[in-house]
DNA sequence: TTTTTTGCAAAACCTTTGCAGTTGG
DNA sequence: CCAACTGCAAAGGTTTTGCAAAAAA
């Protein structure tokens, strides 16, 4: 909890902290170093990943604990499950600055993209299904160009 | 095997059992049986479900091997798994009819459509982003009027 | 002190795997 | 008959839970 555990020095830490603070939930170290690994991360991170302390960058925790923190959080609208597939469940930083996704279903990869520009489709869909569409959770899935060429539709 | 298990005389159904002596699998009880329950269900169906035959409207079958079924019939492209969320893996027959699907992430509401009333909305992200998008496998995800209504942005 | 939170261990699930026996072609 | 497939049981991995000790307010 000192100097040592702030290497990053983020807004986003500080203000998932201040939310921490105004849903009632205790500073404690291990929500501290759960926030702080998912700050410092740069996409969705693996529960055992944050347990593992990102690798050993940040100091490990219980993967129990860290199991119901991450509930906890969630509950409180601190952080959000992100949905990529079959795997471990990964978590995120809640907040404005929020990424969506795009994935693509045959090789894998991922690609994060400004909320903004998919604010026309959001406008879209909402007008014809009444739905307001966030690709931060579940990510836009389909074929990037490449699987698509080699995968022709039947 | 016999007239009993046949109660979903299906059009789906028969595609796919001409697509698994296509693959060189073999037409056993099994295979057969899988390819029944998730014929005759409505939508993405459970692993545990199918091994229970839909309970109890089909022959019950061993969980294990139907997930072993399931996996090779998903490499050969009978079946795709649909993700909706953390719980059991879920799957459905593969073929041209598919729906897709929307999800409230609040309240947990689904709802299939068309393929087709989203072709603009396919077209336009392959432009702009090169992706084929699908929402069969993972679902067009977001808040619905009533949960948008609910829980106004931050 | 009082209430929340943690660490550990056990349990509950979900999924994968090995193997010997069975079945389909 | 041979290769594919099944059932059973054991193992692996992920997630949940109970509880006593520890920490925050």
């Amino acid at each position: 909890m000192t100097v040592a555990t702030l290497r990053t020095s983020d807004v986003r830490l500080d203000a998932a902290l201040a939310r921490l603070r105004g849903c009632g939930l205790r500073a404690s170290a291990a929500h501290r170093l759960v926030l702080e690994c998912l700050a410092a991360a740069e996409g969705p991170v693996t529960v055992s990943a944050v347990a593992g302390g990102l690798d050993g960058r940040l100091p490990p925790s219980d993967l129990g604990s860290v199991y119901r923190i991450l509930e906890t959080f969630e509950r409180e609208g601190l952080v959000h499950r992100v949905h990529l597939g079959g795997g471990p469940a990964r978590y995120e930083l809640d907040g404005d600055d929020e990424r969506e996704y795009l994935l693509c279903e045959c090789c894998g990869a991922t690609r994060a993209l400004d909320p903004v520009q998919l604010d026309d489709v959001r406008r879209h869909i909402r007008a014809r299904f009444g739905l307001t569409v966030r690709f931060s959770r579940f990510p836009m899935a389909g074929l990037c160009s490449r699987c698509a060429g080699a995968h022709p539709p039947r």
